[in-house]
DNA sequence: CGTCACATTGAACCTCTTCAAGCGCCGTGG
DNA sequence: CCACGGCGCTTGAAGAGGTTCAATGTGACG
């Protein structure tokens, strides 16, 4: 169902130590496919045959836990790949939170099939900024409901786009699902900011970063 | 200073995708150097130009917080190797937790010159695990103060060497950072687990397990 | 216009933290 | 050799913070 993309292939650049050169071959191999909010993108166990590339729109990652309910590790953005961290199959899940177009590129076509020496590099240093990423998102979830609120929002100013406004991509649950917080905590703990003239809240998925400074 | 190990390659095995050869590679080119409890292995901001691998001991890989306190964010045991997941330079610290024997690696001499091909991808794996282990280890801060202890447990089980005894090589204090606890909250939590005949403490650093069932 | 999903707000409960004291071990020094 | 002092572990009681349960509010869509 895919075979004809496989042909797609960079003519003449030879593959540099810098990862712009694989950024555009990402780009120039896979098409933007599109996804429904909730929609599932790989589940755990399934085979890692894929990354994922977004173009647009919101990825949750998370774990599965009984009934309904899931930890989520890791919202993915615009630009951001994802699938890593699995050696033979995907130890966790990950659906769009919200309508999406992503890129689907076969490992094995990134590599090479011999396995490319900058390709492996890039791949581990993509591989090393989650594991950073996960570190850093430990260190958030010591800390009190506030803080932890406050922490994702400076994470959202710093990987979205605007300076002093972020548009939520994700819901309530998903939010709290991240921070290990529920709903209701996360619901009450942004009125609070909004009552200490940190933040506003135009819309449930608009805050306006009224007091930047605040936010220290 | 490097040069003579380099010809002492595996003779007749071909490079497969197992990682033996290169654990085997990496206890010939190093030698064990003995570390003092607490003694700093290396720091937040250092360059990272060396793997480590532990002989024996124990290692705690850290955040350093304000005013002496740390999030500790994973224990490194006998056989593991630390000191993954930098670019240039180390985003954590780390310290033995009692006294060690450690190997230490220069990056570089493992990589080769020009990048080996199936060394990267064993470093991709390693660094693949790592971040499992790091999103493991955020699941387990969701839950309870027991539930947290527990895991705990099972972890030290599960990459030790024996069945249903554990000799903790860290401090209270060690368990309590990496768990987002309490020392207070770790030990309350233990004596409750030994009231419940779960498992019983001959002595603070060794803990036998009881019910290996009830851990579930 | 009604329904449904999601977000907000309120009050009681529960868990973990905080502060404080007591215990046991081990090394040092008299 | 014994006494002392320090460090780490244990245990107890009061307090804070988040969860839970419940009700109300609000926007999107048929």
């Amino acid at each position: 169902m895919k075979s004809k993309r496989q042909k797609t292939r960079q003519p003449s650049r030879r593959p540099s130590s810098t990862s712009a050169a694989y950024v555009s071959a990402i780009d120039q191999i896979s098409a933007p496919i599109p996804y429904a909010r909730n929609e599932v993108i790989f589940s755990q166990g399934e085979p890692a045959d894929y990354l994922y590339k977004i173009e647009s729109g919101c990825v949750r990652a998370f774990y599965p836990l009984d009934k309904g309910s899931r930890q989520v590790l890791a919202f993915y953005l615009a630009g951001d790949i994802f699938g890593l961290g699995a050696h033979d199959r995907h130890t966790i899940s990950s659906e769009a939170t919200t309508p999406s177009l992503i890129r689907v590129i076969r490992r094995k076509v990134l590599m090479g099939y011999g396995g490319d020496v900058a390709m492996s590099r890039h791949l581990l240093q993509l591989t090393a900024a989650e594991l950073r990423r996960a570190r850093d998102h430990n260190l958030r979830l010591l800390k009190g409901a506030q803080d932890r609120v406050i922490g994702f929002l400076r994470e959202m100013v710093q990987r979205g786009q605007t300076q002093d406004e972020i548009e939520l991509l994700m819901s309530r649950r998903d939010i709290a699902d991240y921070l290990g917080l529920t709903i209701e905590t996360v619901s009450r703990t942004f009125s609070r900011l909004e009552a200490a003239a940190a933040i506003s809240l135009p819309s449930p998925w608009r805050i306006v970063l009224r007091d930047p400074s605040a936010l220290n």
